[in-house]
DNA sequence: AATTAACATCGTAATATTGCAATATTACGA
DNA sequence: TCGTAATATTGCAATATTACGATGTTAATT
């Protein structure tokens, strides 16, 4: 018991749940925001930027690179992470149509 | 240690992440869903639709209640739950200023 | 007043998430 | 190739979330 029952939901709020899971945490907000501030590709700063360990920044850029939000180059000791910007709007795109769809029909 | 370290992080990061954990449940989605598309106001076959017991759906509907996002009768025998539209669109606009102003610089 | 319907709350167990130290791994430069 | 910088992975510990049975609350009905 306490587990989360995903297999008795309907697939579009499983959806909408996978994908706000990744907005969920303020630190992945924040790294989403930082990447998309920086002029330079070179992210390595997110670790003072941010605030938090490097095992722990490290493990919140696999979340979000896991969902298909970065692109970029991951070799050596300058790496790379870039917002995949077509990948970002899909899941907005995805919010907007669970908002529009959701609305008010009494009271 | 293993806590969200929720101070240390900007207050926009915060609150769309905070906006984000309503709806990073399947659960509560599907209750957003079921109580948009009744027509009726009184929404005691959730726990029937949704597949959960009445306290785990209670326990939804608080979340979703505490975010402002219900409105209508709470009395008695029939309860209405219902969607507070307004406070939705500012969730959904503020969603879109997140995804909005994010964008990308390189690669 | 007693009953009942419809929820809320409490207590607790199970599971998920978060955070970090320690330890790989990887690629570049000397 | 050796050292080093930059990041990933592993292995916990701490905390948060989810779920439900049992019980409490509230208001309409009898």
């Amino acid at each position: 018991m306490g587990a989360t029952k995903l297999e008795i939901h309907n697939p579009f709020a499983t959806e909408i749940a996978t994908t706000a899971k990744i907005f969920a945490h303020p630190a992945r907000v924040a790294i989403l925001q930082h990447i998309s501030q920086q002029n330079s590709c070179i992210c390595n700063d997110l670790v003072d930027e941010i605030g938090l360990a490097q095992a722990t920044i490290s493990q919140h850029l696999k979340v979000i690179n896991d969902a298909g939000l970065l692109k970029g180059n991951y070799q050596g000791k300058s790496m790379c992470y870039c917002l995949n910007v077509e990948r970002f709007q899909e899941l907005q795109e995805l919010f907007n149509s669970f908002f529009n769809t959701t609305v008010s029909n009494c009271c």
